[in-house]
DNA sequence: CTGTATCCGTGGTGATACTG
DNA sequence: CAGTATCACCACGGATACAG
């Protein structure tokens, strides 16, 4: 059993103040509590499956093909992460061959609100980004 | 010199997608710039760097005071990413001992918006995501 | 179909010491 | 004060094989 090591995946071991995810949420400020979330939903994989359910609730290797990129075992491990923060809800049908539906919780939906946000900001500001560093890598080397 | 690599910091060599940060964000779908976004913006310390350079624009040690439990190197590193992405203007002051001060650019604080968006979220669902995550663990190691 | 187990490289993070 | 250099740890992520 790996299982999905549901505590502290952060850096490292976090000797002074410990930040980290199993550290109650309430503890912190405001803004150790956005880094929280960053660290849960800003993962590799996590944002593109909320996308992906929320669109319309798949089954898993509808979900697999969804993504593109992803492996198996991410997506595992992506979704037993956002079931346990209570974002995406997880249905069993005992069949053979067994179907797993996956979708979204209402708090996941909600989610997915300030996380249109940050995307409209990406898609606006792209180019900015992408010349700014264009810029500062040329101005190194240089 | 380590600098601060500036190019590929995904998880690992990206065999088939290959959907890194260097590969150029347009060539992404909303999705997929999420994603990379996120991947800038999600590390452990991005944020509540740009959220105290929000409320004010301040020299390194105090931001490092401001921070709380962010190394020295993190802190420089982090800087060097935000400044590179744009979002972080950094002023010399040669004198003895050197003065540096970090500030927002325009960039920066236009980042800070949908930031607050996503921190608002985070508030007002702590508790909700807390209590999911006690749940989950209660009825897997139960 | 939906996972789990194992192996392993990469790199993010921290600790510490050192520099200008 | 504001970094840089070096070392080491360990989590993330991918590949592959196996299982119910």
């Amino acid at each position: 059993m790996e299982m999905v090591t549901p505590k502290l995946q952060e850096g490292t071991k976090t000797t002074d103040g410990d930040i980290g995810v199993t550290a109650s949420i309430e503890e912190q400020g405001a803004c150790g509590a956005v880094t929280d979330v960053l660290a849960r939903v800003g993962d590799k994989w996590s944002m593109q499956v909320v996308m992906k359910l929320g669109e319309e609730p798949r089954r898993f290797n509808e979900l697999r093909r969804a993504v593109a990129g992803i492996s198996q075992r991410m997506l595992t491990r992506t979704l037993r992460n956002l079931e346990r923060d209570g974002l995406v809800n997880r249905k069993v049908t005992p069949t053979v061959p067994p179907r797993v539906d996956y979708s979204l919780t209402p708090l996941g939906h909600s989610l997915w609100q300030p996380v249109a946000q940050l995307s409209r900001w990406v898609l606006d500001n792209r180019f900015e980004i992408e010349s700014a560093r264009v810029h500062y890598d040329s101005r190194e080397e240089g």
